[in-house]
DNA sequence: GGATATGAGTGGTCAGACCACTTTCAAAAA
DNA sequence: TTTTTGAAAGTGGTCTGACCACTCATATCC
């Protein structure tokens, strides 16, 4: 008889005790020695099941304080699991297409909004571009993410952002700077076809140049 | 000196030891007693770190024969998830709009694959809808995602997906035949401009659906 | 040769012991 | 009286050692 585990019961139980208490995002909840004697198991069951609700980022501890209910602002699971999702040698291709896919929804998303497509940033890139002071590509980008307002999304690019090596992560140069400002023109205009078109050729730009990189190495 | 968590080293250096072992999916790992005398740790430590990996499915335990790798298609997230997480109102629209975006994404690239257009897959589902035997609304856009052909993008929705809610895993009704036709004629037409749009309005009715549902409950 | 018993190895659970840390609150100091 | 101090209680973090239940390979017996 291969009896179910009793670390997932607990689980449940433990979410069962969090809805009757209506225990709220924040609050504490009992503690591990109390859990194992009114759920009558050991203490390190209780644990292995707390441990796991903290890794999917439900629950948070705090040494000599208590265990609390999170409010669940930090998937920290995603990361967990992209870890071990991208390390079966995932084509890089995949991971530049994922990102940009949500690049290219964010600042159609942004186009759609007056407010975001008139602020000062965007002016300021530009004035760096013609006073030739570089900035780095993924800044830009990060702003439009950001500026999104889907911090899920903005999670997930963060995430593929560390895939897509270093090249992403350093600074613009001449060649590419009519691109970017194809970009930020767009933004300007509220043109959110434009915008994708344009974002899409700088990035298919730079993924061939971040090949190119990888070659050498 | 609140040092970090001992479990979560356990986390990444288990994920570390897998990728330079080179154990495959469904290999056995090391047993925990193992674990815990080459990692220098006790035995409940590397419990923790391995059960917290079983709940999200990223591992497989066998009493008697050991510890494996499991190819991360597990359900008991799923349950748990949705239980606890994402009453927040922000964060469940985010999951839609990010899983929404991974979708659009795939039916544009499925439209500029003419093969893709015309398998008989999408026959067969008009033919369903047609004699009124319902289906898996997740069927359909699976089989979009995985037709699109970034294997990463579609771990990304598959996980967004367990996020969602159960409404997404019923079954279709009658009320939105006539939205999932429009869906399938525009892919048949390889018009990626009208798969978009109308695999929005679908998909917007699904959300607003899920959450009377959510309203109910 | 085939059925059976045994033992080694594995995960599952428990109890108890420390440790490091935080909070609390009463006693001591100002 | 007010402030400071510090001891105690409570918490999570970790380790150890001990069983149990189970699987599997091997040896043993018919």
């Amino acid at each position: 008889m291969n009896q179910p585990k009793r670390y997932l019961d607990i689980v449940l139980d433990i979410r069962k005790m969090i809805s009757q208490e209506k225990i709220r995002p924040g609050d504490r909840i009992p503690s591990e020695r109390e859990l194992a004697e009114t759920l009558k198991v050991g203490r390190s069951t209780i644990r292995e099941a707390l441990r796991s609700l903290e890794l999917l980022g439900l629950i948070e501890t705090r040494r000599g304080e208590g265990t609390f209910l999170s409010d669940h602002r930090n998937h920290q699971l995603v990361e967990v699991l992209s870890t071990f999702i991208l390390q079966d040698n995932q084509s890089q291709k995949d991971v530049w297409e994922t990102r940009m896919i949500h690049e290219i929804s964010a600042i159609q998303t942004i186009c759609g909004n007056e407010s975001a497509c008139q602020l000062p940033v965007w002016d300021s890139f530009s004035k760096r571009i013609e006073e030739e002071e570089s900035f780095l590509r993924e800044d830009l980008v990060k702003e439009i993410m950001v500026l999104s307002g889907n911090r899920l999304s903005l999670k997930i690019w963060l995430l593929l952002a560390q895939y897509s090596g270093n090249f992403y992560k350093s600074r613009v140069t001449m060649d590419e700077t009519e691109m970017i400002e194809d970009v930020l023109a767009a933004i300007r205009q509220q043109d959110a076809e434009k915008a994708a078109s344009s974002l899409k050729i700088w990035i298919a730009w730079l993924q061939k140049e971040s090949k190119k990189d990888d070659d050498d190495t």
